[in-house]
DNA sequence: TGATTCGTGCAAACCGATTTGCTAAACAGT
DNA sequence: ACTGTTTAGCAAATCGGTTTGCACGAATCA
């Protein structure tokens, strides 16, 4: 009633554990005659190879790992559980194609016992500056790639998320619709879309004499700092008819300062996000967002985090070109 | 530079790979000082017991899956997302703690292949009935656990939704607000919380007098479906002056639906939905929902899951009482 | 013909833990 | 003093694969 092992199979096939793991491996040639019949074989009885046995041979796992250095289920929440998710969700199956199975690490609490995780390779979410968990598995060997460049780690291989062109983009729909004194909100973790994005708006900011409005968020403030926050830089700045924040949460908050202050949306505030989620969707009015087309970045993600566990050069991808998608938010 | 093993350890103790062993595991008894000096070492050199030769040599390998049965990115979308994802983001942290890895487990694709995955245990979010992946992990001898009885399956540890008294909430709520005419629209799957929910509204309308009005929808079909259908629906029944849509995609949907049918919410039909994700906070206008407590549900997966793993009897919970969140929508 | 290569397959070592059976010493009870 | 019991610890078997080194026959080459 037991599982059938290499040695059973090697048995009912009549040759040695070492043709059968040749056989599958393909390590070394086998003649096509008796690969084919081991395979039916194999069939038959249901037999499949103890991952165990292999790890313990081979030093892989076939585990990679998807992390946020994000607050998990804190701050913005169920918003930003969205931008992961939806990385996870794509991720989840690109690795279960590349037959690896995809765990998922919490927030990195201090202390925290990540031994149960021993990843062949871990796939990090917009890391930022000095992050820990960048720190943990780099120290342990273990092969990292990141969602956005980890600031300063230009080394570790990254898919890139263009945050540069991105700003560029919506800053100039937003001129293009009108708006003429155009104000930034990011957050305040060195994370590389939000320095990225603030390099350019500064430069844009040059380019078209426009006097630079930045405001820092923290992020685990949320929606609810983000609300307050907006409001007095709305009030200090009462020039602005414009905003570009980034990270949805915050935009959600500035949609409820802007209506707190009686200020319509687009008429008097012109309003953009990045992240096209729930909450650009379906914001009254809807935002307009950038389509960065996630699950081909996740694919990337994945794709390039196995190169790196091969051994193979991993050069850092860019992401396919983000694209507007223009809302009521800043109607022309 | 390699990592130590547990000879390196037990040379280093100046004992036998038994002692290390047993000073860790706790299975026969070893000399406190003994013990002191192994576990001190240890940390010295750091030294981590390998994963894959623990699992080998005891057949667990320190796993378990998470698999919603909902199609992952399809249908409803990023909305389920929200629902499972709040359960994975508790399940990932109670698994930590349990010192085992969280793994996900994307939508079931047929002829997909599982077999990265062989974990110790599964939880399985609202399953429906004759679930391919029950059948599959059962078949496996792989402990199952559900958050939502599966159909038919009461041998199945789960945590108990409690969705005959979510629903029996809800309609009292609704009613208590005015509404004398109530519709229930839910998904076609045979899912438990669907099928509670309809007997217990069936009973309802029994007790009450009210003509029973169901719409039941593929999920697959999502929020567009919904909106189109419901609009039908409504036009089919237009005594009605409530709706509950438990599935918060399909409420999405029947917003849409009221509005183009000019009937105000909740002045001419009142909704409300199950599950409190982004979809019934913003939607317009806010949406009475129902607080669940995925995370405490999560928990006690988790916790069941692993009763169910280490051979205990694992007896069906009760999720907390669900709450309700009064909102706009069915305002008296 | 003898030397060399190639194709195919086997036996055995190995990965790093857990677990079983055993020994030797210390201790207790009569 | 003798048996019985506990205590502490070790050696070796085991889990199920992968990998290395070698053997043997057939084909190729000089």
């Amino acid at each position: 009633m037991k599982k059938p092992t290499i040695s059973d199979l090697a048995q009912a096939a009549g040759v040695s554990k070492t043709t059968v793991s040749h056989a599958f491996s393909g390590r070394r040639h086998v003649d096509p005659e008796t690969r084919e019949r081991i395979e039916k074989i194999a069939q038959e009885i249901g037999y499949r190879p103890n991952r165990a046995a292999q790890h313990l041979r081979t030093g892989r796992t076939g585990m990679i790992a998807l992390a946020s250095s994000m607050p998990f289920s804190v701050a913005a929440g169920p918003s930003r559980l969205g931008f992961l998710m939806e990385i996870a969700a794509t991720a989840a199956v690109a690795s279960l194609t590349r037959n690896m199975a995809l765990c998922l690490i919490p927030p990195f609490q201090s202390g925290t016992q990540l031994d149960a995780i021993t990843p062949d390779g871990v796939i990090l979410v917009e890391p930022f500056q000095d992050d820990p968990l960048v720190q943990y598995f780099t120290g342990l060997g273990v092969p990292v790639v990141s969602v956005g460049c980890v600031p300063g780690r230009e080394d570790i291989p990254h898919v890139d998320l263009n945050s540069g062109a991105t700003a560029r983009m919506v800053l100039e729909h937003l001129r293009a619709s009108g708006a003429s004194r155009i104000g930034l909100v990011t957050g305040a973790q060195r994370r590389n879309s939000y320095l990225e994005t603030e390099a350019t708006y500064r430069m844009f900011c040059v380019e078209t004499g426009i006097e630079p409005a930045c405001l820092q968020l923290d992020e685990t403030g949320g929606e609810d700092l983000a609300s307050e926050a907006v409001a007095g830089f709305l009030s200090r700045r009462g020039d602005l008819d414009a905003l570009y924040v980034p990270v949805d949460a915050f935009a959600s908050g500035a949609v409820t300062a802007a209506a707190a202050k009686g200020l319509k949306i687009p008429q008097n505030i012109r309003l953009a996000t990045r992240y096209d989620g729930l909450r650009a969707k379906l914001s009254q009015p809807p935002l307009t967002a950038v389509e960065l087309h996630l699950e081909a970045i996740a694919d990337q993600a994945v794709g390039l985090l196995m190169s790196a566990i091969d051994g193979g050069i991993a050069e850092p991808v860019s992401a396919p070109q983000p694209q507007l998608v223009l809302r009521e938010s800043t109607a022309g």
